[in-house]
DNA sequence: TTCCTATTGCGCAATCCAGTT
DNA sequence: AAACTGGATTGCGCAATAGGA
């Protein structure tokens, strides 16, 4: 209880959940949620203080990387976990640089020191900062042993930064420059408006990500589902087709040329037939039969598939339905 | 500048309520970066001091909720943004609670101190907490005006907590007693190694999404594939049964049917090829056979059939029903 | 219970991205 | 064309949890 503290960052954290805990937070020092105070000073963010030129790497939940990140170069390391999966990454499992690496960056600081650096209370004035980053703050710590990489401006180099729009890179050496109080009451409007863009942000991803999520159900569903029909289909189609096989048509392709050729074939089978025949009657009568047959066959536009096929032997006929 | 500070608090307390008050903070000093040093000072995160009941809200851009979001509740409030997007949601637009509500918990800290709080480096000692969370620093800051949260361990009290598990309550609330000194070599362990998963654990959700993202893709590819070949065989299926129906037959149906015709055709045609060797009576058959056929042909619809095709000899005939 | 890792929400900073100026 | 604005994204570390031995 007691403990002071507590504060936006508790706020926060009311906001999700339930107040009891409240309790604690605060209690504990304030660590937590001190803060207030700090204003601009900790959040972690700044880690690697994702020098000027960093690439921003891939993204993150973005299905679709909304901006275009780059790489994430860093140097590769050890690495190897089951998880880790994307190639290019720089080795999750390891702090991304040493704290001395930045150290380096920024000499002033010692490496070992961490003390927790906040910076002074007050608030230096110029207001004027083009970026949130409330950095910028030129003079300052720069004796701090703490740790405090080096972002801001001070003494600092700007930074220049991306690699995009070379010539932006002056403009941005310059805003560098600016000194950015964190105390301020501008800095915590910013502040405050990015936090709300971030939460919206994270919210649309999150949406985003459920969506995506659930079209792939219906995807595979649909898929199912296609799949069936087709099967359906396939079978449908092979009764069909069997059933012209067993006729002697042979689908499409045919169908065209064989009707056109049809008549000719049959006039002549027929006719050679019957005239092979010996006796006028039946001729005539075979005739008119066969006449009678085409005619009905053509009515109904099928009259190709059986035929008859002249033998070796003469004395033997057969009836050949093929195909 | 040099305030020192900074660390987790601030950290913290940025979220919310603007700032305004801080202003005096440190005054931005180092902020920005100076990380590292800060070890686990800073960091935003918090915030909400997510209260121990807190939900967890949904998930964010994990697909599949890992865990099991619950509700997100908190007030309802304006809202309105073309973006946030789930209704339950509690309005990603505006920041979580009013500092000043949080202040009034914590009465012993005026609204405008925002000491920067950082703790020094030093390690205490008392390694032995349950939970990452370095707060429960007991003693502590409310006099320092300063930063400097308390980190080493004393007095405060541990908070309690959570509210599931009920049972563990107690358990909890021991744990919370636990002092955590975020100066500590073994806070710093943590911190190092939740760091490491938590980026492990982001490049994973990264990678699922990314996943399920292609997965989308390849679905609708195939998607389209399955339509197209669904629409092919439609329309072959649509040719066949045109045909079909042109000749009076309807497909599967009638397939028997017409399959146990078909010998019938094939012995009428046996018969009227074999009466064709000469004799009249035979003639006579011939011609009898020729009729039934075509009755028997007419009778299913299905006369079309059977062709008469010359052959190169027209001295032997084949009755072939083959294949 | 205790420890540890995995997830999450959060705020911060650094960018990115578009319109303005 | 360049500087400026201001929202949108993103990576990061923290802290609170969830989960699993």
């Amino acid at each position: 209880m007691e403990s002071p503290v507590m504060y936006d960052s508790a706020v926060h954290q009311a906001q999700a959940h339930g107040a009891a805990d409240l309790k604690k937070s605060q209690i504990l020092n304030n660590n937590n949620n001190n803060h207030q105070n700090m204003l601009g000073a900790n959040n972690g963010a700044v880690k690697h203080a994702r020098t000027p030129g960093y690439p921003r790497t891939t993204l993150a939940y973005m299905p679709q990387p909304v901006h275009s990140g780059a790489s994430y170069h860093q140097g590769s390391n050890s690495c190897s976990d089951s998880n880790s999966s994307s190639s290019e990454s720089p080795s999750i499992k390891e702090e991304p640089l040493d704290p001395a690496d930045y150290r380096r960056h920024c000499p002033q600081y010692p490496p070992g020191g961490y003390s927790p650096v906040t910076n002074g209370p007050f608030a230096n004035g110029a207001p004027t900062f083009t970026t949130l980053t409330p950095s910028t703050v030129p003079g300052g710590h720069p004796g701090a042993p703490v740790h405090q990489p080096a972002p801001r401006g001070g003494p600092m180099k700007p930074v220049m930064a991306h690699q995009h729009h070379a010539n932006t890179a002056a403009a941005v050496a310059r805003k560098q420059t600016k000194t950015i109080d964190k105390a301020s009451d501008e800095y915590r409007r910013r502040r405050e408006r990015n936090n709300i863009a971030v939460r919206k942000s994270r919210e649309k991803a999150k949406v985003r990500s459920r969506e995506t999520e659930e079209k792939v159900k219906l995807l595979v569903k649909d898929n199912d589902l296609l799949k069936k029909r087709i099967e359906l289909l396939t079978e449908e189609l092979n009764v069909l087709r069997s059933l012209f096989s067993s006729v002697g048509v042979v689908p499409e392709q045919l169908h065209r040329e064989i009707s056109r050729h049809l008549d000719q074939f049959q006039q002549h089978a027929m006719y050679t037939f019957i005239g092979s025949l010996g006796d006028a009657r039946l001729k005539q009568t075979c005739l008119t039969s066969t006449k009678m047959m085409r005619s009905t066959a053509e009515e109904h536009h099928f009259e190709n598939s059986v035929i008859f096929r002249q033998h070796t032997d003469n004395t033997e006929y057969q009836l050949i339905r093929d195909h």
